[in-house]
DNA sequence: CAAAGTTGATATAACGTTATACCTAGAGTC
DNA sequence: GACTCTAGGTATAACGTTATATCAACTTTG
C-alpha cells in the first residue's frame, strides 16, 4: 500500500550501496564529488525523506516534543504553544499538540500514545487528580517531562508556573485600595491546585484587611457559564461589589450578564480577570486583569524542556513567573 | 540516558523469550496459562510499553494521523479538532495537531516532518499559494490526504469544504432583503481562494439585484485588525450600510469599532457573520451570522481519512457542507 | 618493486518488534 | 516400540537506517 522512497531506491538509482547514499545525505564518511552530485539527485527526483522511526532506532532520541494541555480552544494556551513552538522548531525540533480535554482517560491514553511513540519530551498540563500511577509510568520510561501550569503532586518533575497566589494578592488588594470590601472570588471549578493557590491570596488579603467571611463562586472555564453563574450570584448576594476572577473568559462572561442585569461593570461591581487575552482589552468596557505573557511562558517552557534534554542530571527545577496588573474599565472606586 | 523497559526485559523477569513474550501482548499463538500469567505481571511491573517506531516498521502502517492548520488559536479551529479526535480515538488512532501560521516554509518543515514520523494520514488545511513541488512530495509517498476548508489546486485529494458560495449568497440576500444596497464585502485577505468563492457570491447577489459596483474590504482574521479596518471604512464610505463579513471574528472587531463610532450595529449598519463560534451569541449586539457545526464538519473530516485508509483505490472525493442563516440582532431593516 | 598510505566505496551489525518456521517433549495410535 | 500428532515454546528474518569495520584499487615512498 504505502510504498514510499527508501534508501535503496535512492542508492539503486544512483547506482551505488545503501551505505554510501546514507553517507552523502548525511554528509559523513569520504565521498567523491561524483557520486556525491549523482545520489543527491536521485534523492530529489524521488522526494527522498529519511524514515525517522528507522534513523532514531538506529541513532538515539527523536527531535519531537510533545504538548498535552487542557484545552487547545482556550486563546491563552494557543499562545503558549506559539511561543514554545517558535523556539522548539529553531532549534530543529517538531512540536505536536495532544489535547487531554482534563479527562484522567483521555490523557492516559495520550501518555501511552506518545510513549509508544518515543517522543523527546513532553510539555504537560496535568489533570485534576492524575494518580500515582502515571508518575510510575513516566518514570519507568524516562521520559523528559516539563510540567506547566499545574504542578504534578506525585511527581518530581521540572516545572513552569505562575505566581499565583502573588497576583490574586494583587488583584485583590487593587479592588481593597479602591474601597471595595464586599469581594467574592468568581470562578474556576472547586478542588483544582492552581485555584486553591489564587484563593489562598484572596483569603490572605481578605483577612489582612479584615474583610468578613470569604466568598467562593464556581464557574467552567467558559463564557457562557461565566454569565449564568454571575447571574446565580447576584440573585444570592446582590451586596457584592468586586469579584476577583479566575481567568479573563468568566469574567467577560460575568461582565456580560451584569450588563444584561443593567449593571455596570467599573461602577456597579469591579471586576478583574486573569491571564490578559486579546479580548480583555477589545471588551465594552474593558477588562481590568492580572496579566501574563502566555507567549513568554511558551519560550520558558522551551528552554526548561531543552536544558533537561541536553543535561538530564540536572537537579529539577521549578520557575514561576509574575503577573502584572493592568487596570482597565471594569476596576473602579466603590460608590458610596 | 533514556533507558526505557523493552520486550527482552520482559521476556527476562518472566524466564521466557522475547518471540513468547511478543506472543503473550499480542494475544496471538499458542501459550499456556501459566506463562500467559507471568509475562502479563512482568509486563505490568515494568510498565512496559511496546515502542511504536518498532512496531510499526514491522508490521504496517502508524494508528497516528496528523493534522496541519492554520491557527490553532482560532475557536472555530479548536471545535474542528475536537470532532476529528473524538471520532478517531474511539477507532484507536492517535490525533496530533501542528500550526502552520499559514506560512509556507513552516507548512513544508511541518510536511517533511510528518512524513519524517510516518503518520498514517494527513488532515491538512494548505496554506495559501502552496506550491507544485508539495504535491509532487505528498504523491511520492503516498501519503493518505483530507484537504480540509482551502483546495490545494495542484494536488488531486479528498476534500472536505464549506459551500461557501452559497452561504454568502444567503448572507447578502438576506441584507438586501431587509433594504440595504450599500453593502460592502468585509474581511480576509487577497488572494484566498477561500474567500474568492465567498466574493463571487457577495457580487453574484449584488448584480442580481442591480446594486452598484461591489465593495470590498480587507481585513487579517483577528478582532484587533477588524476594528482598525471598519474605522478606516466608516472614514472612506459612511454610506455603506450593510457588511457582509469572511468571519465572525472580524464581524465582532467591525461592531466593536462602530460602537466606537456612536453607531449601533444592526440599526445603524447591519452586519453579518460566518462561523458562528460561541461569542457570536453572547456579544451585545448578538450577531447574525452563518453559522457551520464545526464539530460535526471534524467528524466528517475524521470519516473521510478513514475511508480513504480503507480503501486506498477509491475515486478521490469531495464533499461540501452547507451554512445555515443564524439572523440575530445585528441584521436589521434599513431606516428609511 | 615491495611496503605503506590514501581514497572511495561496500558489507555488516544493530536498534525493538512481530510473523514464520522450526523444534522438543509428551500423548495417542497401531 | 516406532509412528504420528499436538501443545507449548523458541530461533530467526525482516522492517529502514547508520556507524563501524573492511576491502579494493591506486599512489606514494624508500
Amino acid at each position: 500500500m504505502r510504498n514510499r522512497p527508501k534508501l535503496q531506491d535512492v542508492a539503486n538509482r544512483a547506482g551505488v550501496s545503501v551505505a554510501t547514499a546514507s553517507q552523502v545525505l548525511r554528509g559523513t564518511g569520504r565521498i567523491s564529488e561524483n557520486t556525491r552530485k549523482r545520489v543527491q539527485e536521485a534523492a530529489q527526483k524521488l522526494h527522498y525523506v529519511p524514515d525517522d522511526r528507522a534513523v532514531s532506532m538506529r541513532s538515539g532520541a527523536k527531535k519531537e516534543i510533545g504538548m498535552i494541555i487542557q484545552r487547545i480552544a482556550n486563546p491563552f494556551n494557543a499562545e503558549v504553544i506559539s511561543g514554545v513552538s517558535d523556539l522548539l522548531e529553531s532549534k530543529g525540533y517538531l512540536v505536536s499538540i495532544l489535547d487531554s480535554q482534563d479527562d484522567l482517560d483521555r490523557q492516559r491514553r495520550n501518555l501511552e500514545a506518545f510513549i509508544r511513540n518515543s517522543r523527546g519530551g513532553l510539555i504537560w498540563v496535568p489533570s485534576q487528580d492524575t494518580p500515582q500511577s502515571v508518575a510510575d509510568l513516566l518514570h519507568a520510561h524516562q521520559l523528559p517531562v516539563v510540567t506547566f501550569l499545574r504542578k504534578f503532586a506525585f511527581g518530581t518533575f521540572d516545572h513552569v508556573g505562575i505566581e499565583n497566589r502573588r497576583a490574586i494578592e494583587t488583584a485583590t488588594q487593587h479592588l481593597v485600595s479602591l474601597g471595595h470590601s464586599k469581594i467574592a472570588y468568581f470562578g474556576g471549578e472547586a478542588d483544582v491546585d492552581v485555584r486553591q493557590e489564587r484563593i489562598r491570596g484572596y483569603t490572605n488579603i481578605m483577612k489582612a484587611n479584615g474583610l468578613g467571611a470569604p466568598i467562593i463562586w464556581d464557574a467552567a472555564d467558559d463564557k457562557l457559564a461565566g454569565m449564568n453563574a454571575m447571574l446565580a450570584l447576584h440573585k444570592e448576594r446582590p451586596d457584592i461589589t468586586g469579584l476577583v476572577c479566575n481567568g479573563d473568559v468568566v469574567a467577560l462572561g460575568a461582565c456580560h450578564a451584569m450588563q444584561k442585569l443593567g449593571l455596570l461593570p467599573g461602577q456597579d461591581i469591579s471586576v478583574i480577570g486573569f491571564d490578559d487575552i486579546q479580548d480583555a482589552g477589545l471588551a465594552t468596557p474593558s477588562l481590568s486583569t492580572m496579566a501574563v505573557r502566555p507567549y513568554q511562558l511558551g519560550h520558558l517552557l522551551a528552554q526548561t524542556i531543552l536544558t533537561r534534554l541536553n543535561e538530564p542530571n540536572l537537579p529539577v527545577n521549578s520557575t514561576y513567573i509574575a503577573a502584572t496588573l493592568v487596570a482597565r474599565e471594569t476596576t473602579g472606586k466603590l460608590l458610596a
